[in-house]
DNA sequence: TTTGGTACCTAGGTAAACTATATACTTATC
DNA sequence: GATAAGTATATAGTTTACCTAGGTACCAAA
């Protein structure tokens, strides 16, 4: 995450963000950190050691699936994700509690 | 949290909660309890294993102020909690941390 | 061949919320 | 007046998730 933000605001949405961006295509590990650095404006700056346990988690659970491919630009191989079936599924669940969650903090303020 | 939802997602904000609560009055501990769940339907239902605990650390850090005080209704005595000056400028500052973090939520998705 | 860049990985630490239980006091119930 | 039930606060111990701080491997350029 980002500098002097609240640090435990990612906890328990990074799994959400990465299927977020997963949604749109294929992409490998640290292509996925530059996407949510570019679409979030630098916002989310998450590091590796949060990011590869957490897709390792995801795939673990059959939400993900991973293949290794040979980088045509030259450099290191790359492990490229791919949402599953369940994985959409996931998504949407997660999006409609994100939704809920959303809106009853809104609801908590000013409700008297 | 509740029922079925990803029970992830009150990690991180539980201080802003208690915060926002507390900013239109006093309460004792169970009262916040009820507050919450009367003013999101259900929704936020924290246990006291998380209340207290949390309760006491935004004590320590200087963002609340508590006072034990006898019940005119009967019952036991509750301890009071009030925001103080500091409370309030960590309230803002949490609400400000969680809009932008709910807007790059949203930025994420479709952003290509 | 050595340096720097890219990419993936993991062990260990920390912090926050939950589970489960304890304590104390007050009000009903018998 | 003893016992049970309800209200209220408290905390020890577990789990989980992210972060820090490393490490490995490969490729390209100097």
């Amino acid at each position: 995450m980002n500098q002097n933000l609240d640090p435990n605001l990612l906890k328990g949405n990074l799994d959400f963000i990465l299927l977020t961006i997963l949604e749109e295509g294929e992409m490998y590990g640290l292509e996925i950190i530059q996407e949510a650095q570019i679409r979030t404006n630098g916002y989310f700056d998450f590091k590796e050691g949060s990011l590869y346990p957490a897709l390792h988690r995801l795939t673990q659970a059959g939400l993900l699936t991973s293949e290794f491919r040979e980088s045509d630009l030259g450099g290191p191989r790359r492990k490229y994700y791919t949402l599953t079936q369940k994985g959409q599924h996931s998504l949407a669940k997660k999006r409609s509690d994100w939704k809920q969650f959303s809106s009853a903090i809104d609801q908590l303020k000013g409700a008297r």
